[in-house]
DNA sequence: CGAGAATAATAAGTACGACGTTTACGTCAC
DNA sequence: GTGACGTAAACGTCGTACTTATTATTCTCG
C-alpha cells in the first residue's frame, strides 16, 4: 500500500524507520542483520545499506559483535523530514505536534519580517494569490483545496526570507499542516480569524512592513498553538 | 590525518560528501559506482552504502541506466549536522554562518524563554557553572576553555527549554561556535560584554524571568550577528 | 523521409558466498 | 578473585553473477 514497488531498499526503510520511531523496538534492544535479512526475505546486502542509512540519522548504532542497537530518541535527527514524516505517523503525533508547532513559532516570524524585506514582486504576487486561494476555500469543506494553498503560503514566506535555514523548513511546515487536517478530526473549516491573518501578512509583506509581518505571523503561531491546546489534551 | 581506521565507509563517505557539499561535483555532475570503486580502491559495495547514505541526505540521486548525479544545493538536507560541518569546512563557510547565526537569533530567544519556565534546579546549576567557567577563561588567550563552556551554555538552554526540537539543535549551535572560534580568526580574547550577558542569562534563567531571558539573549545574538559583519564582509 | 516499434547497451539493484576483523564473554591458570 | 587468553558471534569487506529499468540506437513501415 505504501511504497511498494519503489524498491526492496525503500520497503524495509519505510518498515524498520517507522518501527524504531514509533518506539516499537525500545532504545537498546538489538537487531541482528542476518535476522532481518530473513525476516524481509531479501539478502544481507539490502539490510546493510538499510542499516547504514538509520545509522546516518542515529537512528541506531552498528557495532561489532553486539549488532545493532537502537539508540534513545534523543540522538534522532530530528529534523530530516523522512523523520518527521515517521514520528508524526506513530503513536506520539500529538507530542510531535506540538515540539514543531513551538519551532515554528519561533521560526516563521523571524522569516517573515525578512521576507517583508527581501520579497521579490513574483512572490509577494504569489502569496496573494496563495492567500485569496485559502479565502476561496475556508468553507464548505475544501480542506484539502486549503491545505494546499496554507503550505504553499507558507512555503514562499520561507523562501523569501532569503535565508536557506529558513527555506528548508518548508517541508517540516508542511508535515505538520498536513499531519494537522490529516490526522487531527477536522470536521470544521479552518478559523475565519486564520484565514484573515494570512491576508493581512500577504499584505504586510507586500508593503515591506516588517514590524507588521512579524506581529501578525505571532498571531499566527499563538493561533496554531491554541488550536492544539483545545483538541489535544 | 581526518577518520582512517575508523573503517573505508566513513572514509569514502566523508570525502565524497565534502566533495559535493564544497560544490567541487556541481550539481547535475554525474558518478558511476565502479568509477567510485576504482577511484578510492574499495568493493563497490562500500560505494553502494555511501550513495544510499549520500541519497537520505538529498545530496545525490541515484538513477537506474544514468548513474549518481548530483542535486541541487537547495534540496539538501542543510539540518543534517554532517551536512553542516561539511558546508562550514568548505569554501562558502561566511554564508553559512550567516544563515546559522541568523537561525539561532530565531530560536535561541525563544528557547531561553522556555527555559527560565521550565529548568531544573540541576540545570541551573551547570548554567551558572558554565557561565563562570567563560568569565574564567575569557582572557589570556584560553579560547579553547572557553569554546567549550560556551557550547556547553548553549547545550543547557536549548534542553532546558523542554522542547526536543529545540535541544537538538544543540549540534547545529555548537558548530557554529567552533567554527567560529576555529576558523574565524580569533586573535582577541571574546568580547566582555558577551561574557556579561551569558552570565546575566544564567541568573534570568534561574529567577525564572521569561521575558530578560529572551530579551538578554538576543542581545546575546545581535552581538554574534554584529561580529560576523565585521570579521567577514 | 519521418514516426514509431523492436532491439541493444548500460548502469544500478539484488543476491550469494566467502573471508577478515573486532570484541564481548567465558575459561583457565595462578 | 584476578588476570591473561582463546573462542565465537556479529558486523565489515570483497568478488562475482545475475536481474531490471532506462536510455539510445536501429530497424521497419507508412
Amino acid at each position: 500500500m505504501t511504497t511498494q514497488s519503489q524498491g526492496l531498499h525503500t520497503h524495509v526503510l519505510e518498515t524498520l524507520g517507522l518501527e524504531i520511531s514509533s518506539g516499537q523496538c525500545p532504545p537498546g534492544s538489538v537487531l541482528r542483520t542476518d535476522e532481518l535479512a530473513r525476516r524481509f526475505d531479501v539478502s544481507r546486502t539490502v539490510i546493510r545499506e538499510v542499516v547504514r542509512v538509520l545509522e546516518s540519522m542515529h537512528l541506531v548504532e552498528s557495532r561489532r559483535r553486539v549488532g545493532v542497537t537502537v539508540r534513545p530518541a534523543a540522538t534522532w535527527n530530528v529534523y530530516d523530514p523522512q523523520v518527521i514524516r515517521w514520528r508524526l505517523a506513530g503513536a506520539d503525533r500529538p507530542r510531535q505536534l506540538r515540539s514543531l508547532t513551538v519551532l515554528r513559532s519561533a521560526i516563521e516570524p523571524v522569516a517573515a519580517s525578512l521576507a517583508a524585506r527581501h520579497a521579490t514582486a513574483e512572490q509577494c504576487a504569489e502569496l496573494t494569490e496563495r492567500a485569496l486561494g485559502m479565502v476561496a476555500t475556508s468553507r464548505g469543506q475544501q480542506l484539502e483545496g486549503y491545505l494546499e494553498h496554507d503550505i504553499a503560503f507558507h512555503r514562499v514566506v520561507l523562501n523569501a526570507s532569503g535565508n536557506e535555514m529558513f527555506a528548508r523548513l518548508g517541508d517540516v511546515v508542511a508535515e505538520v499542516l498536513a499531519g494537522r487536517t490529516h490526522h487531527q478530526v477536522m470536521f470544521e473549516d479552518p478559523d475565519p480569524a486564520a484565514v484573515t491573518l494570512h491576508v493581512r501578512l500577504a499584505e504586510a509583506v507586500r508593503e515591506g512592513d516588517p514590524e507588521a509581518a512579524e506581529r501578525i505571523t505571532k498571531e499566527i503561531a499563538v493561533g496554531a498553538l491554541h488550536e492544539l491546546d483545545v483538541l489535544a489534551p
